[in-house]
DNA sequence: AACCAGGGTGAGC
DNA sequence: GCTCACCATGGT
């Protein structure tokens, strides 16, 4: 891979990336926009443009003080070929890798990850969005994502009246903790565990929350969200016998290891674009794995 | 008109 | 520890 820098414009060659699947409709971000073939996103108030090429993409915009920061967003020093490999002894993993080549999973600010999960909450994807472009539009700055001061600040009444719902109390209550010193940034090397339980504290946030959290957001490459996408592909193709979310969230990572989070998401996509049958079988040479 | 969506919380056991 | 009703909202 290739990454050059010049005069704004960060140029990154032989990286196979999909920007529909891994921006737009990537269920881990909400924010970015595309028109006419531009992909136009923002991050901790550095605001970007994305255009993708053969063989990689390019990003305008960007500072010459934020070129690594970039390179940490887009995940650019990990090499995702090694997740095949790793998955070698779950063929259904390693074809869910093989069919999405160009997902990404993107290393965001902790606290942008932690107020988009917590609107995610029995929520879908469309309404996600909905939700953080009003909260972005009315409650931020700039067009930004709103300070964790800011909206501390803000009225229950207000993020209910833009949909928030019964979600409302969580975000002030949330915001208000990492306010008052919750060490959000700091659990980043703090290990998985802990981080999970320091996570679960908060208003809003239960399992799959803090597990998306700590995956999209801290780095911890290991976490594996558990929402009902998830839920189903598991007992269908690796765990039948299994019954909790929380069962199949522990077993997770005896099975896929240190990597668990970033395989995860290629079986979430998988399932959610219907690539990976989980009722009625039609063509498909997936074989579910046999119990040992 | 019920059911679903990248669930969390509190009560009861 | 576990299960379960309830929680807003927009789309189907």
């Amino acid at each position: 891979m290739q990454i050059n820098y010049n005069e704004g414009t960060l140029c990154v060659a032989g990286v196979q990336f999909d920007p529909q699947l891994t921006l737009i409709d990537s269920a881990q971000v909400f924010h970015w926009k595309e028109i006419d073939g531009l992909y136009i996103g923002h991050s901790e108030g550095r605001a970007v443009q994305l255009c993708a090429e053969a063989d990689g993409f390019s990003l305008f915009g960007v500072q010459e003080k934020d070129v690594s920061f970039w390179i940490h967003y887009f995940d650019l020093n990990r090499d995702y070929g090694e997740l095949i490999r790793i998955c070698g002894e779950y063929p259904v993993a390693q074809q869910a890798i093989g069919r999405l080549p160009g997902l990404r999973v993107l290393n965001q600010p902790a606290w942008e990850a932690l107020i988009a999960f917590i609107l995610s909450a029995n929520n879908n994807v469309r309404r996600i969005r909905m939700l953080i472009d009003r909260l972005i539009c009315s409650v931020g700055k700039n067009g930004f994502f709103p300070s964790p001061e800011c909206l501390a600040k803000e009225s229950e009444t207000v993020l209910r009246s833009i949909g928030c719902g019964y979600r409302a109390p969580y975000l002030i209550r949330t915001a208000d903790a990492i306010c008052n010193g919750f060490p959000l940034e700091r659990l980043a090397s703090e290990p998985y565990e802990k981080a999970h339980a320091m996570l679960l504290t908060l208003p809003g946030v239960g399992d799959k929350v803090a597990d998306c959290v700590q995956l999209f957001g801290l780095g911890h490459s290991q976490a594996f969200p558990v929402d009902v996408w998830v839920e189903r592909l598991m007992k269908k193709w690796f765990m039948p016998e299994t019954s909790s979310k929380k069962e199949i969230r522990r077993r997770a990572y005896d099975m896929f290891g240190e990597y668990a989070g970033l395989i995860q998401q290629s079986l979430f996509h998988c399932a959610r674009l219907g690539l990976m049958p989980l009722e009625i079988e039609k063509q498909s040479n997936m074989e579910p794995r046999k119990a040992t």
